[in-house]
DNA sequence: GTCTATATTCGGATAGAC
DNA sequence: GTCTATCCGAATATAGAC
């Protein structure tokens, strides 16, 4: 019968499955357009149950946006610490940005509305301003190596345009292709004059 | 004493102070993070008298919504209906754009805010899609003019990146130089070896 | 652990005096 | 036109049985 160890895992389980409830409901309305009766419903618990296991609307909320911090920034993180050339990198980071995009719609959609606008003061959207400016610092001697004689404000436009390409993945529609957008992506950001590194490597998706 | 024009006109520009205080709020909580107390609150007015003005929190919003895709695209149709040149239009396009988002930030986030996620249905998201395409398609034959072999996606990224520089510009905080930017998004979309075609002529701001 | 009440506050909207 | 008072449904959270 269960050890003990089986169901602490049953209980993380559900745990993980009440939260990807809410994820997903949370990423439609936000925090104030979501009730924890849909939640429960959704979730196929009992509303009482819900603050079984947490503690709050809130506290659920939270738990949540660090997960979907982690889950978009995570895959970029590898690129960044990589040792490729600078249009490689360029390239991956565009690629592991759409595909986490595909991948967790949900997920953009609450980081772009947290970052257009906190809904629980300012600690969430700290949260992601603590990200976004290393990021530009990281890819600035990316296009000093690439001959752009402006890499700050490139590295800006990038990261920028990798942000509004991740909406577009998401509410796109037909808008949303794919690989045309890599080439474009490839065609103007990554000629500078300076010489080719690299032949291409990756740009697969789910 | 007051002649009825001038009654009228009382009345009208109550209701637009009330508007404001709606669109102020209403930018930062969305739709379901804002209360009818605070935006009677901000607009001194008693909460019974708001509806004297509007009919419902919903009307109000869309009022509001319809209003804000104004303020925003207005600008933007009478540099598309120019004889410009193309890298003349462009330039004017993301200045527009960058004078906009700067004047009207609220704006900015509430369009974003809807276009990653409908607070009211659909009905507002639509009408949104319902501007980006037509952009897109005008701006294909710019990018054709200036000799790019793709300007389909060209195009899109380029109407994608005005709308995430919108987002900067309101959220970026030090990270936003506009006049950077400007230069950066010339080096980047326009040059595809077509000749060029004008001087500078645009550019102030706020 | 999971459920069914229920307490309680909040928020949109209305009534009606002035 | 503007206010105060109030109705009433909805939503967060708790209590307590099983």
């Amino acid at each position: 019968m269960g050890s003990p160890v089986k169901r602490k895992d049953i209980l993380l389980q559900r745990r993980r499955e009440i939260l990807a409830a809410a994820a997903d409901l949370f990423s439609r309305g936000g925090y104030h357009g979501v009730t924890m009766d849909a939640i429960a419903q959704r979730a196929r618990v009992s509303k009482g149950n819900l603050y079984w296991y947490f503690g709050s609307k809130q506290e659920m909320f939270q738990l949540l946006f660090e997960d979907i911090v982690q889950t978009l920034v995570g895959p970029l993180v590898d690129i960044m610490e990589s040792e490729w050339p600078p249009r490689q990198k360029l390239r991956a980071l565009a690629s592991a940005c759409l595909d986490a995009a595909e991948a967790n719609p949900e997920a953009v959609r609450l980081l772009w509305r947290i970052a257009i606008q906190p809904e629980l003061g300012e600690l969430l959207s700290a949260q992601y301003s603590k990200r976004i400016g290393p990021f530009i610092d990281y890819l600035k001697p990316i296009f000093t190596a690439l001959g752009d004689d402006d890499p700050d404000a490139t590295a800006m436009l990038y990261a920028v345009s990798l942000d509004a390409l991740m909406a577009l993945a998401v509410i796109g529609g037909d808008t949303y292709d794919r690989a045309k957008l890599m080439s474009v992506i490839e065609k103007v950001f990554m000629n500078f004059g300076g010489e080719k590194d690299d032949q291409s490597c990756l740009g697969s998706s789910g």
